[in-house]
DNA sequence: CACGGGCGCG
DNA sequence: CGCGCCCGTG
């Protein structure tokens, strides 16, 4: 039996909304020490991988482990059902067939239930590698997303150069090429707004660019995010979340 | 070599966004007395007049006069890129094949540079007739766009008619008509807010409201707006900048 | 269905 | 000036 409540609805409308468009059908593992979710995206190009630990719930328990498979469409729509400021709490019985997703305003007089068929997913468990990076840079998520917006117009690529110097976002295409250059900075007041670089030694990847704008849905989540790099490895784009993480794998392309 | 910096990219957007509808690809004539263009629209039924004079940029050098032939689809691309506060820079190298656009946040620890395409743009070239005017109608600039904006849904033309006693516009639809009179007006406490005629004989336009709605998209660049008009003649509609002019011209519809 | 732009509020 | 909400467009 699992019973999973959150104080705000729209952390994890957010997380769906940052992931059904790579993912149709998934497993959301729950433990005792939270719930989980790896997945390739459809068409085997990046990796999705979500963390939602147990004390990040305000209240938890789960009995079993268990796979709750979902189509995040449905899923989606279930959750458009409550407000954002609404509690959330996710229930299945032993054996379910079904996820209970349940809304109640902060003022408690308005609750709502939806009952969400679950589907049987055939789990290829997927090994992360461990990965040793070479570069490490935290920069503000609406700025990462909006280099990945502006060079969208541009090309299908965004390569990302990173010296201790600072990281260097560029792109090339058919109307002209661009780029942008961020140094670290401290700004002391809103350590959100930094640009930090932890490095071991420059790096340079070249990524695509439709995959990249597609994990930036989950800048909502988080006012920073972190991009490791390592050469010739996928980059991880992470967004911390309170107690846990979204994390996305994309491999890079391959220099002609 | 042309190098022009602008403090407020915000600027050189909002012109690009307001001639951009109206024609598809044109060049920027630069010479050491600043940044010129001119060019019919599409159709060929109204002209734009930009000049962006030297003293207008913070910094100006252009060692050579040179014609930048730009499609403005893709520099609007280029253009978003940067924020509205951020300075910006146009540079060019002698025989370019591409402009440098250089945005910098006033922090200065994010730069972002791209290189757009020229285009080779037969120039022909536009005597615009000097005119003498009847009546030039100096009104806010909002207001003026809230008339277009207004009437567009009730008719295709407008018809400004001009007397020492105020300005008339008037639109006739098949859902009915309308019409706007402003008189001139002091507001010593608002310059930017008053209306003003200055008239040598009563005349009377009518024009196309989507041109004229067309040309309110430069309604951001200045507070105030001025309409010269003369029996049979093209309408001037000009936004003074700090230094330079954004001037429309449109033909009269003619009287059936 | 998703994205971008405009408007209003803090 | 930045953020969030609403509307219109592709």
């Amino acid at each position: 039996m699992l019973e999973g409540k959150l104080e705000q609805a729209s952390l994890f409308k957010k997380i769906v909304d940052a992931v059904k468009e790579l993912v149709q059908d998934c497993n959301f593992d729950c433990s005792d020490s939270g719930i989980a979710l790896q997945a390739m995206d459809t068409s085997h190009v990046s990796l999705v991988s979500l963390l939602l630990n147990a004390d990040g719930f305000s209240e938890y328990r789960c009995d079993r482990n268990i796979a709750l498979g979902l189509n995040l469409t449905s899923l989606t729509k279930i959750l458009r059902c409550g407000n954002n400021e609404d509690m959330l709490t996710l229930e299945a019985q032993e054996n379910p067939d079904s996820l209970t997703v349940r809304f109640e305003n902060t003022q408690q007089d308005r609750m709502s239930e939806y009952a969400l068929k679950l589907m049987d997913i055939d789990q290829e468990h997927l090994g992360i590698p461990e990965t040793e990076y070479a570069a490490t840079i935290t920069l503000p998520s609406a700025e990462f997303q909006r280099i990945c917006r502006d060079m969208s117009a541009i090309s299908e690529s965004i390569t990302i150069e990173c010296t201790k110097a600072g990281v260097k976002f560029s792109c090339e295409g058919d109307i002209g090429n661009g780029s942008v250059t961020l140094k670290p900075s401290a700004s002391a007041d809103h350590p959100e707004a930094a640009t930090k670089i932890e490095l071991s030694e420059p790096v340079s990847l070249t990524l695509s660019t439709k995959y990249l704008l597609n994990f930036c849905k989950a800048t909502g989540l988080s006012p920073s995010v972190s991009l490791k790099l390592a050469d010739e490895n996928p980059i991880l784009v992470e967004y911390p979340l309170a107690s846990g993480h979204l994390r996305f794998y994309l491999a890079p392309k391959l220099d002609e």
